[in-house]
DNA sequence: ATAAGAGCTACAGCGGCTATAGGTTCAATA
DNA sequence: TATTGAACCTATAGCCGCTGTAGCTCTTAT
């Protein structure tokens, strides 16, 4: 039996967010002391380091969640959740052309600048005309990093 | 004088999210009407069209306040501003290295799934063992879009 | 004069956590 | 056995960058 601290550790979570899982139903309520402690079994280790993983390779929460209401119909076929990886692969493959559009963008207006004066600068002069650029690049961009 | 609303179709941004901007302090208050409707002036437009490509470039909204600022002092070196984008540019060089290997985990991932039985998924059982994944693939990775 | 459309404020919600406050329980030591 | 101190508990608020809603008021064309 694992205290929460021990499960944190273990998946590289914080207790927060096992319990946050727990919370929307991601996690399952565990059992608890008599304290009202919660204590883990080997199973909900394996659950969140599945849910972990899941996440490290950018699947999101929902995505998670079919896939681990698939996992627990084992004769079906796994065709569902191919569909879901391939899905998870497509948006990758999309975010990085388009960081890849951005990256060319910016590399364009930095080699552009020759360090002279505010006024005269070529960054700003990009970033105020759009018209400057070679590509569209489009939205969405951001996607400022967790801890 | 440009209403809210020709400002965001003119700049392709949402009413609420030109009203947002003023409210952190991004957007100056504008001239109000008798009737207390906001009306801009070309100046706003400008301001309004560099927070956007900024923005779309993935600058954070703390960035371009640095950058709007610099942009206030004219007779300064460029430097600080150079630094913003080459940081910008830092970052989203990190976020491709990042969804190349996520994008090589998947790929690997899905091309071992011979379409069979849940309970044989080869998904699943990556998802299940991060040792059988090739890379680190750490932590961050999500993203989802804007709109 | 009317009516539609656009504007207004205020506030709640998204995803996915993370942090804080203020209290309780557990387990190792004295 | 009593005491400590670390780890646990709940509840709630905050992060980013918007977006959506409710329930009004204003502007403008007919």
């Amino acid at each position: 039996m694992l205290t929460i601290g021990t499960l944190a550790t273990r998946t590289g979570s914080k207790v927060q967010t096992i319990r946050y899982y727990e919370q929307i139903g991601l996690m399952p309520e565990p059992e608890r002391t008599e304290g009202g402690q919660r204590r883990y079994s080997a199973a909900g280790l394996d659950r969140l380091a599945f849910i972990r993983h899941a996440r490290d390779l950018g699947f999101s929460l929902d995505a998670i969640r079919e896939l681990l209401g698939l996992s627990d119909r084992p004769d079906q076929s796994c065709a569902d959740i191919d569909a879901i990886a391939q899905r998870q692969l497509k948006d990758v493959e999309a975010r990085i052309i388009r960081l890849e559009a951005l990256r060319g963008e910016l590399k364009r207006m930095i080699g552009q600048c020759s360090g002279g004066v505010v006024s005269q600068c070529r960054v700003l002069e990009v970033l105020r005309d759009h018209g400057e650029c070679l590509s569209d690049h489009g939205r969405p961009a951001a996607d400022p990093p967790r801890s």
